[in-house]
DNA sequence: CTCGATTGTGTTAGCGACTACCAGTTTGGT
DNA sequence: ACCAAACTGGTAGTCGCTAACACAATCGAG
């Protein structure tokens, strides 16, 4: 395709989102209209509403996690499934704070956490992950598809627990490792060095 | 205290909560809008608003909330936390199912998962359970706070795996006993026999 | 370079959830 | 019977969000 309008594109998506996330920090998320996001960054109200399909989108972080249905697929399918899904929660996280826009990422956490819709939303989202993670594991019989829901919903639990922890934090630890240890808490830390017992499915 | 206005309220409450739950089963959530359901139950649009805060509370669920905080903060403190948690969660299911209007309660509970904007209030509403679970037990160090953290939202994430299961099955299996399998999916079954460490050492 | 097609943007009008404010009526206690 | 409280309704308005139409910028091809 052509790279000046997808560029131009790129460039007015984050100089929404940015100015969003400004606004919403110092003056709160529902004390911020979208026409005042839309003034701040210079576009009409129609044109945030074109590159984002809610006033929540503005906030919300998606990413990862087509990257870590992919990981868990192709892990060994001997391990237990709390070990898999956890293993491949952690190697994500490393992958998400090694970006370059912590600074960014807390702000929108912060956000997501702080206020409720948000926060509704993005737990929605966890579920959406939830089932694309027991989508890339085998499909078996409707009794491993349940102890496959209950595993990835119980990981990702854990997994936002850390989430909270880190942002409230201010980022300061490391994530990967207080995803491990929120795990450990959850499961044991028997799961790490190796399965609790026979755990025949 | 209570008499005839209490009883006039309660009443217009159910018969707005009963053609609300009747018409977003019939026409779907998003299209039917709160003027319907006021029609519906022959009062005005306000009224609807003076009951119910938001159109998403005319469906949600919230009881026993305080009630499975309580047990948890009864429950022997020697027992691992996952434990003590899930059963108090099992309890509660006991409970809840033993209600006489379960017919009611599914409909509200397929509309709750099929519905996004419910269901993200509703994951939401499991968020702040999860904090009451947190408060009920004895505050410790923050790493103690971190794992009880850890550990009931892992808990009740099984436990809304269970809950996905049971609308599903359109309440036909036994709800405690769903929890308690989701449970030892995600936790594995020495949680409910004794600690992990022990039979694994 | 020009022309037609695609795409980004703006304007207007409108729906629906929700709130604030004001007014009328009913109920409970004395 | 009286007064204070609570329940209800109407009006107007804000905000998130969508649809329909018009205009300008950009890209591909002749």
């Amino acid at each position: 395709m052509s790279t000046l309008r997808q560029q131009r594109r790129a460039e007015t998506q984050r100089a929404i989102q940015t100015h969003a996330i400004r606004l919403f920090t110092e003056r709160g998320y529902d004390a911020t209209t979208v026409a005042d996001v839309a003034e701040a960054a210079g576009v009409s109200p129609m044109t945030v509403y074109r590159h984002f399909p809610t006033k929540e989108d503005l906030v919300l972080v998606d990413e990862y996690g087509a990257l870590i249905a992919g990981r868990i697929a192709a892990s060994p399918a001997g391990q237990p499934l709390v070990r898999r899904i956890g293993t491949a929660l952690v190697e994500a996280a490393a992958l998400l704070t090694a970006g370059t826009e912590k600074r960014f990422l807390l702000a929108r956490l912060r956000l997501m956490i702080s206020t409720p819709a948000l926060r509704a939303r993005h737990l929605d989202n966890v579920y959406a992950l939830q089932q694309a993670i027991v989508d890339a594991l085998p499909a078996g019989d409707p009794e491993a598809d349940f102890r496959a829901h209950a595993a990835a919903s119980a990981c990702l639990a854990a997994m936002h627990t850390a989430l909270v922890r880190w942002a409230a934090d201010d980022g300061r630890a490391d994530l990967p490792d207080l995803i491990s240890k929120a795990l450990a808490a959850a499961f044991g830390p028997e799961l790490y060095t190796g399965p609790c017992s026979g755990k025949a499915g």
